[in-house]
DNA sequence: GCGCTAACCGACTCATGTGTCGGTTAAGAA
DNA sequence: TTCTTAACCGACACATGAGTCGGTTAGCGC
């Protein structure tokens, strides 16, 4: 079920790859809990044992995923930032590539973000490093553009109104993927209109 | 571990909403996969085989839990939400009636939003239910002001930007959780800052 | 006080799932 | 070609958890 190999042996590491991108996919569709170490092993076209030659136990193996998926995110976004530019810019460039690389990698999405609580303590922390990295990014990214709202970055007021639109933004890459039918610019657009606008533009105002 | 009784017998009745009551805590607190029957009979102060006499399988619980409070938030938001007022008012109205629901019962919000697919296929039905009434009524009620942003209700645009709002609106809940020193009325001006004035809002043009 | 119902429990079966271990063999090195 | 390493597997041990069943007894109606 991996891609085609009629089941031939292969060197360590291209195993371990396949291994985290099944692992990856399953993960991200069944939750921690609910995936069987088997599911994971049928994917990448090897038994459950070859899993603990390269892994010691599920939940490292979840966390390697996590963390290894975080690093392409952070990438990705990263690499597309210029940090120049007009705020309103800023945020449409920020917003495009967010959802770009959710087109790109929708598993990476849904495992890194979807999922909250329903693992054990040690992952917990590691995803809550995670989200709060994401957060920190924004919010500095957001940082004049707070205060010219006259909000200090290092309100609670001004945290909240992260969380706000990160939890939107998200919420919209969610929706995006059950209605794939819109064009990613159409989508920035949406996402540009409620939150750089806001609900009380008037007619005819609408964009830029 | 349940509040004081010392082990007595209680008629039927209530006994199972202890149970309910118990399943809901135990249900957020680590999701669907991750909660042990047992979990919930301690803290409803029976043993497992008591939530037999009441509900055929765990699954049934969580449904039945789920459908319970999905009917209290309906209730609570629909109760406050009079319909009339400017469209500013009622969005305002919305917010914090939801914000005040999720104050009383955070283990309800979480129940309800949080975990998206950790369950199995029957029980996503169910949640994928009530996460669609939430988003029509949202939508119904935007109705008039997406027009006026020149958005047909029935466009894919009109709900994404409905989507935006939600998904918004609940990870700020989810966020206050973590930070209850705020109170809920500055909580609902954050998230109007943000959703009715937008990003781009100028200085000294805030609020009003 | 007496009996009967229904609330409650302990102990069981069975299924699933994680992690381990010793053996087998493909395939590159010498 | 032969040897050796490391990729791979099957079978096991062990834990956890869902759902079942027959028995026990508290507490209400009489």
């Amino acid at each position: 079920m991996a891609t085609k190999e009629p089941r031939k042996r292969m060197p360590g590491s291209a195993r371990r790859s396949r291994i985290v991108e099944a692992a990856l996919e399953v993960f991200a569709a069944r939750g921690y809990h609910a995936t069987a170490m088997e599911e994971i092993a049928v994917a990448a076209g090897v038994t459950r044992s070859v899993l603990y030659d390269h892994f010691p136990s599920k939940r490292v193996l979840l966390i390697t995923v996590l963390q290894e998926q975080n690093a392409r995110l952070v990438e990705h976004v990263g690499g597309r930032i210029t940090g120049s530019g007009s705020p309103e810019r800023r945020l449409r460039a920020t917003l495009d590539a967010y959802f770009s690389f959710t087109e790109a990698n929708p598993g990476a999405r849904r495992l890194l973000f979807d999922h909250t609580d329903e693992d054990d303590p040690e992952i917990k922390v590691v995803r809550w490093g995670i989200r709060e990295t994401r957060t920190r990014s924004v919010a500095a990214m957001l940082g004049p553009d707070l205060r010219r709202l006259g909000l200090d970055p290092e309100t609670e007021a001004a945290q909240a109104v992260v969380e706000l639109l990160i939890s939107g933004t998200d919420g919209l890459a969610q929706w995006w993927a059950r209605h794939p039918t819109m064009s990613r610019d159409r989508l920035v657009e949406a996402a540009m209109l409620v939150l750089w606008n806001g609900l009380s533009t008037l007619p005819e105002t609408g964009a830029r």
